[in-house]
DNA sequence: CTGAAAGCGCTTACAG
DNA sequence: CTGAAAGCGCTTACAG
């Protein structure tokens, strides 16, 4: 039951593997393979159901096919969702994905970037935490392509595709004080990463801008890697102890646990307060009232990173670096 | 800015890339080398950072240590989860997993699987679909270790780990009957699987067996692919022309989408009305009454799994399949 | 129009 | 205790 090998082929069609591999590699024309060798060789691979060895023909070449895809998380739904369009997309056009997720863990980061290097994968979509410029930084000098999503290190010169996090909750407290709420808590993490900052920034400034004070205990940053019961009696300690009257949650696992900590308080998403969530998650829509949210093209992203891994693939030169930043949606919910 | 190779190393230690080969495997001791050139040896590859290239090491050996693991849809948050655990366990044992969705496509199902296999991927975790028999046949035949997670084709002779779907189903309309509900309804898909088959029998047995009367008319098999609008307005009509007073959903997204037709309809879970929903997911937690639900031990499922592929894999004889059925948890919430 | 041969980077049976 | 050499299955520059 060994598989077949071009050795196999070549003997049966009574031709060399050079002739196979034209042929199966769509140069015959351009070798000036004759008509009848190109259809008896081709009927044979059709009947047998010879495959070529994809590992020989990464050694050889150098290139694999494959677009390794790291993620910070891929139970995370906002990650699955994105893995999941990127794969359909990548793969119509002839590659496959191959992801794994970091964890926010350097180590393990730095790990996976290894075994896709020694895998010879074609290009690299990331999702990047600090720590890790170096490790790009070695993957852009060997030329291989590499897109940033969903976050940045800005001192890389790297593609980078993610949502308008700033804007989002710049909106987000906009739409809060248009209700008429005075005092706006922001529940967010403790990651050092570019997009939680900007959802920060975005969050002052529009208090500022309105003319309200910014007001330092309204802000709870939750440690990243603890376990749901610390972050729920967190937000718990927050909402009892501080007048406040809307709450935007700067990713959706947070908003989960404060919806469970108000649950747990008995208190009422209603006329005394409101809530928005960054991205959007099932829970969401069912809830009664209906949580608001803000939401990323996910569609978008994912047709944007693919494009530009693609064209970078095609293309022999470098091109220039690019940065897109999409606009996010504010769904109102009640 | 070229890969360091084997080669390169061997020059470096002024040895032959046998012994740099053998000291990379750990064969060092038993191949006797010496205890100086094992340190000089160690020393440079540290010291370089060489990786060895795995594509070769492939190539010669004929495996990949890569596991691959073929899901029906990894935005799923069952099979994100479990994947998660998976990718996880193998990692310390020394394997990586590649996974994929098979969007309960035929085809696609059958593409994955040689995907996989010119990739010389050591072995499979797939989540089956009918019509899949004689790919998983012929991986068999070559010796491949297989496990069918979540679903089983019967008639194959594979390892399966699954959760007790009938034994699920059946308590489910149990502990309806003893709160007292008499028009006990189901909402299931019409995916010819398994599993789903499972839920469905439970749930007659369940009935019978406590001298209610089956009603085909309670019965909704929702079409796998259709999109959510069309799925909330057929649950819908089952909710407002059918007498009942409890609802079991075989799946977790359609217990979502029979929540929000409950919304739409404006009905209201408790007295008037039960519902249990298979798979937990947060919405359900978090949902004004909790809703309770069918848990399946992810993290048991995912440990059998790598166990039974990890034996299979260090075995050299064939072992005997084995079918591990593992049972799950209701969890009621109010 | 077609083929012999080198080489991608490893592992391993064999020899000494 | 260590190494030269074959070979895994391909691709491709070169030759004719």
């Amino acid at each position: 039951m060994k598989a077949l090998s071009i050795k196999d082929i070549a003997v049966k069609a009574n031709v060399s593997i050079t002739t196979v591999s034209f042929i199966i590699n769509g140069k015959a024309k351009e070798k000036s393979i004759s008509e009848a060798v190109i259809e008896k060789v081709e009927k044979i691979i059709e009947e047998s159901g010879y495959k070529p060895n994809q590992i020989a023909r990464s050694l050889r070449t150098g290139n694999s096919n494959i677009i390794g895809l790291i993620v910070e998380d891929i139970s995370n739904s906002f990650f699955a969702k994105i893995a999941r369009l990127i794969e359909d997309k990548a793969y119509k056009r002839g590659y496959k994905i191959i992801y794994s997720s970091t964890e926010n863990n350097i180590g393990k980061a730095q790990e996976l970037i290894n075994l896709f290097k020694t895998r010879k994968v074609d290009a690299y979509i990331i999702s990047p935490i600090k720590g890790l410029e170096e490790d790009v930084q070695a993957l852009l000098n060997e030329d291989k392509p590499v897109i940033f999503f969903d976050r940045n290190l800005p001192e890389l010169k790297t593609n980078y595709v993610g949502a308008d996090h700033f804007n989002a909750s710049y909106q987000s407290v906009e739409s809060f004080i248009k209700e008429g709420r005075k005092n706006i808590a922001l529940v967010t993490t403790d990651i050092d990463v570019q997009q939680i900052t900007e959802r920060f920034e975005g969050y002052k400034k529009a208090l500022v801008d309105n003319k309200f004070d910014y007001k330092e205990e309204l802000v709870v940053k939750i440690h990243f890697n603890q376990d749901e019961e610390a972050t729920i009696k967190e937000i718990k300690t927050l909402l009892e102890n501080q007048t406040l009257d809307a709450v935007l949650f700067a990713t959706n696992y947070l908003a989960i646990s404060g919806l469970k900590a108000l649950k747990q308080l008995n208190k009422k998403i209603g006329a005394d307060l409101s809530v928005i969530a960054y991205d959007d998650h099932e829970a969401f829509e069912l809830h009664t009232p209906g949580i608001s949210t803000v939401q990323q093209p996910l569609e978008e992203i994912a047709e944007t990173v693919i494009k530009l891994i693609l064209s970078q693939l095609s293309s022999k030169s470098k091109l220039p670096e690019e940065q897109i930043i999409l606009p996010t949606k504010l769904i109102i919910r009640d």
